[in-house]
DNA sequence: TAGTCTTATTTGTGATCACAAATAAGGCCG
DNA sequence: CGGCCTTATTTGTGATCACAAATAAGACTA
């Protein structure tokens, strides 16, 4: 997902910007950059740029001479996130559907299998892997880097609350389905019906996230 | 369009990045850290995080141990820019065109007109900050601050070849007609009207400006 | 004369230090 | 005993310095 790294500075953003999306960090929790470079063993200067890069890029936000945290959204916020998720991966979900190849199609086939044996053994971090590697393998297929990039980002914004997902083990198996309903609306090419089950997908996840 | 400041890297930010949206850097032109502290009269400090904050923005290219540089874009990454920013600020006009009320509604008449007179009076500035907060008050009535926030960062990537647009005189008229298109959607609430020639607008600029 | 290797300079990156603002703790007054 | 002001610590910001990689310049060879 993220681009190899030579510098310092770079392989501390990768892993912060992985940490986040992961959820590793509490919505409002303020991350101090010297607690952050004594935790990784290294000096503070890279870790500064790296929270800067991530603040630019709307993981974190920045309150001048006050560091940075992360993001509490508001229920509107939140909304609105949604709204342009839906928006955005429903776009990238219709435009990649009529360009994968045969063996995209299959490689995602296999992904769906892998999720539902991480979701009956029970394992959340495989299956948020693979759920990743599906869904970034559908939307890179649009051949549309900026709107990737764009998708990525609000990937970025969700990721604090997003995968709290499995506090609600009734959540998983819905999502499941849904991701059952892409699967099969790819298989036929059907590239409406991949965007309305993509966005039904996002959409559900968002209903069941509102209720915390 | 950006907020205050109080550090001093943010407001060097906000300047550099206006800079860049008014197309006073080259595309491929590279930005060198002591050079543009020198030129603000500034430490190297803030200036480096303001470079890496622009960078993390997609508005730089940052080559690892090179520094940062404008980035030229090629001809497809140029058509993709267009496509997104066409779904993007085609979605903001049509979810705004059905939220500006009518004192929101007459500022737009008047910046229309400014628009006219500067196009008249041969002052490029005027007219491109006009068009600016034509569109900004547009967008910003969708109620969507993330997909502000997008748009926002689009503009910031096409600032560096959108702004020579007025090389060549004919463009600008079109492109008023265009806008002169939007008013008139506008006022008969006619919200798909409104994107359609949002999206024109957008479209015949890219096409101007492909023949350099 | 053109190409390439070498050297020298420039330039980004990271460390350490110094300062100012913000937060947290403690004491005072109601 | 609770709220507010003051003080002390923490924490982000910026400066200066040191190093390593990359670029640019120059000389040598084919």
């Amino acid at each position: 997902m993220t681009e190899a790294s030579s510098t310092q500075q770079d392989s501390i953003y990768a892993k912060l910007r992985q940490w986040i999306t992961v959820g590793r960090f509490l919505p409002g929790e303020r991350l101090k950059i010297r607690n952050v470079a004594a935790d990784m063993g290294v000096g503070h200067m890279p870790v500064r740029a790296a929270l800067q890069r991530l603040a630019a890029e709307g993981a974190l936000v920045n309150s001048p001479n006050a560091g940075v945290a992360v993001p509490q959204l508001s229920a509107p916020e939140f909304d609105d996130l949604l709204q342009m998720r839906m928006l955005l991966e429903g776009e990238a979900a219709e435009r990649g559907s009529m360009l994968l190849d045969t063996t995209q199609l299959a490689t995602m086939k296999s992904l769906c299998e892998r999720m539902d044996q991480a979701l009956a053994d029970n394992r959340p971090a495989d299956y948020l892997a693979a759920n990743e590697d599906f869904h970034v393998l559908l939307y890179r297929a649009a051949g549309s880097p900026i709107l990737f990039n764009l998708i990525d980002t609000l990937w970025l914004r969700a990721g604090p609350v997003s995968n709290h997902l499995f506090d609600t083990p009734e959540a998983t198996q819905v999502l499941n389905d849904a991701h059952r309903d892409v699967m099969r609306a790819l298989e036929r090419r059907d590239s409406t019906g991949v965007r309305r089950a993509v966005e039904k997908d996002i959409f559900v996840a968002g209903q069941f996230l509102r209720r915390r």
